[in-house]
DNA sequence: ACCCAGGATTAGATCGATCTCATTCTGACT
DNA sequence: AGTCAGAATGAGATCGATCTAATCCTGGGT
């Protein structure tokens, strides 16, 4: 009875099955007052007897619509990647779009055969983190591609394509002014974070500006950078530890960053009486670590937000909320000395 | 000079320019072998010159072919799910799909609805971890809609679907034979998870009778089930806390459960001599905690794998490795006194 | 009985690719 | 020179929807 090769229902076999033309059921799928209230009914149990799909690809071949958005992100195991993510999700799926992310493992080649298959899929927009070391060949190549982009996190050379990031010099100038202020801190460093990750650039500066500022310094070898797992905090602090005391105040690129330098400190007997620390991001966990983390927060989901905000603003969707990224903000807790 | 109102440049245009049929421009732009060298390289040249980019929307309308498949996950945040996510497009990526992950937040309507859409986009494949309050209506419309589907981690009223899940049976019993074995606890507990969490009654099962079998008692109290959030934890075993000592022995339903009663136990005084405390997951800060967490590792990327792989077998594509998830490993650390 | 406004419906062209099958172009061989 | 196999190319139909513009009703007014 069942034919065992038979094609998938289309609008046609609705329309046939049911004596009216396709172009009827096309107007009830998309939920159309020019068709009556008796005939839509009809068509809309027909379809569903026969199991018909709409099938968007075709629609939007036709209309050169699509409500599809790439989110192309370098790590989404990284909770702030995540975070981000998905308070951009939130926006989109509001506005009845469809957010699809894609991972692209840090890797330039992986991401860009991952842009290009989504300009290809053509979708709505686009929102990037781009990986650590994308160049201006790529970047080229993106905004070549006509799609519109908006640019996470990390700077890009500029091309015009708008970029929503995390004040990196209010979160420098906060850190340095709490360690040198409400602790009194003389010797200071910024610890953690690799070159190529732009934002470390920006706030390394405003913090060594405020400190110098504030009368204290900025210990050089404990500044340099590094890749910012942590576990490789955890092993360059422990080196470090090895050759001397650490500095009084230590402002780190991370929160993971943080939970590696304080269990190495915990590990020589230091407390946050001798080295005050403070992490960047505000992790759920930052809150229960032992000592619980001081950080400075973020939110990476309201940056999320914005940037599909802004995405949807160049689509021309029109969207409410503010289109300028949160300020940071500093949760003073024990690791520092305020718990 | 530039015309603003220009239409995307199509295959025909690459071919009129060039004197050639649209035939030959897609027989080149799909890598045949059938076209000549010369003329390769100069439709290619063309394209590249007059910024074609490739439909695939419009081919996979023709084709009925579509290498996207779809990721339905709960929640990405949640590093477990995000790993498993980077497994499974690892492998599909080798295999020339395309990975888009979608997020429904354990929410069922919009999990339903990011199916749908998935179908509507004619995707080849479906791998979902279903939200908790999954039920059988929406399990039906998913098994009805024809679409390859992987199910993970969770476990569905059975419609024939496949599924991949940890081994929670080797998980309890492996938990509560380390508690009793090794550490000589006669009093243990099963703590944290929401029951609606599939794995939690297998693993509380296996638990219970591997405790009982070696002679151990298990708190009912302390096993009551609840949500599984790092903070929830935290403020259940403050309170269980209050009304007396914890059990001698712990097994929580994952490392974030683990954390938090952790935290608690340190505030209360008691060290891993008086309970000891094992968590499930793994996750990497699980070797920096304090103390650092014994944990029973699921592999969560290697389950994407096998997951990926098996998608992949019943669309029809040939892999090679594992299909069956891997065996759970126990790393004992300080947190139940092995350190 | 006739006309007509306007709501409901429809045929045919179109979006941008692929497929089938027919046709043209080579150059090697007799 | 003539034949022909095989490589390279091309014309028209097709995938499943939407759009445009035209046609078919239906009932109220005269």
């Amino acid at each position: 009875m069942a034919n065992e090769t038979r094609r998938r229902v289309r609008m046609l076999d609705v329309a046939n099955s049911l004596g009216v033309s396709r172009a009827t059921v096309s107007l009830v799928m998309r939920g159309s007052p020019l068709v009556s209230a008796t005939t839509r009914e009809s068509v809309l149990a027909e379809a569903d007897r026969l199991g018909y799909v709409y099938n968007q690809a075709a629609a939007s071949l036709r209309t050169q619509r699509n409500d599809v958005v790439g989110l192309v992100m370098p790590d989404i195991v990284n909770p702030l990647v995540a975070e981000v993510s998905l308070g951009a999700q939130e926006v989109l799926t509001e506005l009845g779009y469809f957010a699809a992310i894609v991972n692209t493992s840090e890797n330039v080649e992986t991401q860009q055969r991952l842009f290009r298959t989504l300009v290809q899929q053509r979708v709505a927009g686009v929102i990037i983190i781009p990986a650590l070391r994308t160049g201006a060949d790529e970047v080229a190549e993106m905004s070549r591609s006509q799609v519109p982009l908006v640019v996470l996190t990390r700077a890009f050379p500029d091309f015009g394509v708008p970029f929503v990031g995390t004040d990196d010099a209010v979160i420098g100038g906060m850190g340095a002014e709490h360690l040198t202020g409400t602790h009194g801190c003389r010797e200071l460093a910024y610890f953690g974070g690799n070159l190529l990750a732009t934002p470390r650039v920006a706030r390394e500066q405003a913090f060594r500006e405020a400190a110098t500022g504030a009368g204290a310094t900025c210990d050089e070898v404990w500044s340099e950078p590094f890749d910012a797992g942590m576990v490789d905090a955890y092993q360059r602090a422990s080196v470090l530890l090895e050759q001397g005391p650490p500095p009084r105040g230590i402002l780190c690129h991370s929160d993971q960053v943080a939970y590696g330098l304080l269990k190495a400190l915990q590990n020589k007997g230091y407390t946050p009486k001798d080295c005050a620390v403070v992490g960047i991001d505000d992790l759920l966990q930052s809150q229960l670590w032992t000592p619980s983390v001081s950080s400075i927060a973020v939110q990476p989901s309201e940056i999320g937000r914005v940037c599909a905000r802004i995405l949807l603003t160049e689509i021309g969707t029109p969207t409410d909320g503010a289109i300028t990224p949160p300020e940071p903000v500093l949760h003073p807790r024990t690791s520092c000395g305020c718990g």
